[in-house]
DNA sequence: GCCGGAACTTAGGATGCTTAGC
DNA sequence: GCTAAGCATCCTAAGTTCCGGC
């Protein structure tokens, strides 16, 4: 690891920030995960730890109501029964509790002061001190999150949109699921089962107390088993550097079946008339058939894709015949891969069971690999099928054809002294490699993106879990150096330079805000998305003073996977003043904060709704073809408001839910595991309460390694 | 030092299974 | 017994960083 004190980074042009270049790399890493375990910690430790507290909780209220129910007897009801929302609610919000328990006051207590507890913890194992200037900037937000809080409550401010886009949301669910109903209900006379089958079968569900004690017992025995397999490579010495692995065997890749032709009694339809399409054509209408239900296949982009490379599929005829998406009528496909989706649905137990076996058979052929003579699991063993693609957001590429991958197309990695894996019959691998400098097992290229494709090991491999605690290890070492770091930027922010200026405002995000760095991207290849070294002026706006608060920055940009990151923050003077220095003689960009305002659509919406109504009133009666179609304008105008409103309402929606999914991720991904071992240690908690069997499989290493004294 | 491709890690969405609540 | 919500897992898109060649 090189020193990170000597920050080297060189900067493109003022407003596109940082380039790619060697001292960017070795800062870079260092300070990802700086700002992924220091910047975002205290929020993601704090939710994390306050995700554990309400498990603990529920824990105790689930004890709870099952004693209540011992003691109020089978036939008295069911007064200890509860809904599961409102008791989540009760302890993650710590108010509003539920009444029924009739100790919402003590219950208040326990949550503030787990939640004290859990924070205290962080506190200790993290021991990190406050900056004068950062206090300031935590006590803000934080009071803002509690506002935050009580104007969902009351049902004001975003929330109010937040939940009529998760109704919207759920009306969409219970519409399928209705669809679904009513097609079950259909087939219920086929698929029920005959009455005496049913009681036998509750017969056979209930089990005897000898055979629960059994069945526990096995499940402890194979743990043990299980623990006692487990390769414990973090006891054993490390290669040189670059060396993965001495032996690599695997049975290389497995490829999707082949297609198989649609029922002869299936039509496509073009310009309402029948026509057989050839199976090039046919497979890849499938592809866009099935996706009729998706909101992909209404735009435009997506169409255009597919429709420019569906016709490369087809014969010369249908080319010539099938020139407008419009006029194509997939419906009868549409139907039939609904049909086979419900098939799925409503299998028996049996063939339920049958199926999982034929899978199991598969990963156990070829979902693992022999890696240094240990039996390791492979992560992605199956070859990615051809269909649409789905690129995110308005990615330029979405709808194209992603083909089919063959073994001519895959190149396989293994061991020279092992078995080279076979290709299927009647093909062969484009290549051959030993390179043991290289974890994966196959590759190839995928025809949409250009983008080479890995088959790779599982997240419990020796491979990925050592990568993982080397991650853990910088972050780690950043411990000592992070002041220097922070000293440094805050120095630069007033350079004589202006490219170092940016970089220390650039670096003043990162730390601040976990902003991700944002590399440079291919125009046209992807869909337009930055980070915090690629934004571009149009995505911040300054305000000298907003909401009783100084030089604050508003940020408006759409990241990583098209997710917008919007924020209102309070910087300091220094990096005020630069910003809009660094503004200065530049393009200020589209009204996109103007047109980006929740209550202002709303107003928008109101005025197409009241101009519609006044076109209708002065078209009564009268033929005029003129006002007839004013009156078709602004119909459509009152439509684009209200799908425009939805959309931002789904997207707040989105982000509230993303709070959730950002947790996890920050469990799996940048919270140092044996923080969590030597937490759960000293307060003895049991290690499943934070991690499901995959996690606790991933993190072996530090739950073997990590003992109560662990220290950050 | 730059550039582009390779080699990874991170993360959203789909799907299927399980479980709580009615 | 039914349903919806929660959860786990799989799949793969979308990022970041490394590294070798010029």
């Amino acid at each position: 690891m090189k020193e990170c004190g000597a920050v080297n980074i060189c900067l493109k042009s003022p407003q596109r920030g940082l380039q790619r270049g060697t001292g960017v790399k070795k800062w870079h890493l260092l300070h990802t995960a700086l700002t992924r375990l220091q910047g975002s910690f205290a929020v993601a430790w704090a939710l994390f730890w306050r995700h554990v507290a309400s498990e603990m909780e529920k824990d105790k209220k689930t004890k709870q109501v099952k004693r209540e129910k011992r003691e109020a007897g089978s036939g008295g009801g069911t007064p200890g029964r509860v809904s599961k929302k409102v008791k989540s609610r009760g302890v993650k919000k710590s108010q509003g509790g539920d009444e029924t328990y009739g100790e919402k006051e003590v219950k208040q207590e326990q949550v503030e002061s787990s939640e004290f507890q859990v924070d205290d913890a962080a506190r200790l194992q993290l021991g990190s001190k406050e900056e004068p200037a950062d206090e300031d900037f935590v006590q803000e937000k934080r009071g803002k999150k509690r506002k935050r809080q009580k104007e969902d409550e009351s049902g004001k401010g975003t929330s109010c949109s937040s939940e009529k886009a998760a109704a919207v949301k759920k009306k969409k669910r219970t519409d399928i699921s209705a669809e679904a109903k009513t097609d079950k209900k259909k087939n219920e006379g086929k698929l029920k089962m005959p009455k005496k089958e049913e009681s036998e079968k509750s017969v056979t569900k209930k089990k005897t107390k000898e055979e629960i004690e059994a069945a526990r017992t096995l499940k402890r025995k194979l743990k043990e088993e299980e623990e006692q397999q487990r390769w414990r490579w973090w006891e054993e010495e490390k290669y040189e550097a670059g060396i993965k692995w001495k032996f690599l065997e695997h049975k290389g890749p497995y490829f999707p079946p082949e297609y198989n032709p649609l029922p002869e009694n299936l039509n496509f339809y073009y310009n309402g008339e029948k026509l057989k399409l050839g199976l090039r054509a046919e497979e890849v209408a499938l592809y866009f058939a099935q996706m009729l239900d998706h909101e992909y296949t209404t735009r435009e982009v997506f169409r255009n894709n597919f429709f420019k490379d569906w016709r490369k599929e087809m014969t010369l005829e249908e080319r010539m015949l099938i020139t407008d998406l419009e006029k194509c009528d997939f419906g009868e496909y549409h139907n039939f891969h609904k049909q086979k989706v419900e098939e799925r649905k409503n299998r028996t137990k049996e063939e339920k069971q049958v199926l999982k076996e034929a899978n199991q058979k598969i990963t156990d052929e070829y979902g693992f690999c022999m890696l240094d003579h240990h039996r390791e699991r492979i992560g992605n063993f199956k070859i990615e099928p051809p269909g649409l693609f789905r690129g995110r957001g308005d990615h330029p590429k979405q709808g194209l054809l992603k083909k089919r991958i063959r073994p001519e197309d895959v190149i396989i990695n293994c061991s020279k002294e092992s078995h080279v894996p076979e290709p299927p019959a009647g093909h062969q691998w484009k290549e051959v490699r030993h390179d043991n400098t290289v974890t994966w097992l196959a590759s190839w290229t995928d025809n949409v993106q250009g983008a080479t494709k890995y088959v790779m090991l599982n997240a419990n491999s020796k491979l990925k879990g050592e990568k993982d605690w080397e991650k853990y290890e910088v972050a780690r070492q950043l411990k000592s150096r992070v002041d220097g770091i922070r000293a440094q930027y805050k120095d630069d922010l007033k350079s004589k330079q202006m490219g170092t200026r940016q970089r220390a405002v650039a670096l003043y995000f990162i730390d601040k805000l976990a902003l991700r760095a944002g590399n440079e991207k291919e125009e046209g290849e992807t869909a337009d998305t930055v980070g915090c070294c690629s934004l571009r002026v149009e995505h911040i706006m300054l305000h000298d003073s907003l909401d009783g608060e100084k030089c604050v920055v508003e940020f408006d940009f759409l990241g990583k996977d098209c997710i917008r990151y919007y924020n209102k923050v309070p910087v300091t003077k220094r990096v005020f003043k630069n910003l809009k220095l660094f503004m200065e003689n530049k393009q200020p960009g589209d009204d996109l904060f103007d047109r980006l305002n929740i209550e202002g659509r709303k107003e928008q919406l109101t005025l197409a709704k009241a101009e519609l109504k006044k076109a209708k009133k002065e078209a009564k009666g009268n033929s005029d073809t003129k006002l007839q179609f004013v009156v078709e304008k602004k119909k459509k105008a009152m439509q684009r408001c209200e799908e425009q409103l939805l959309k931002m309402e789904v997207q707040a929606t989105d982000r509230e839910e993303n709070k959730e999914i950002a947790l996890s991720t920050s469990k799996l991904n940048y919270l140092d595991p044996r923080i969590s071992v030597a937490w759960c240690k000293n307060m003895e908690v049991q290690l499943d309460k934070i991690y499901n069997k995959t996690q606790r499989d991933k993190f072996a290493w530090a739950i073997h390694m990590t003992e109560k004294d662990f220290e950050f």
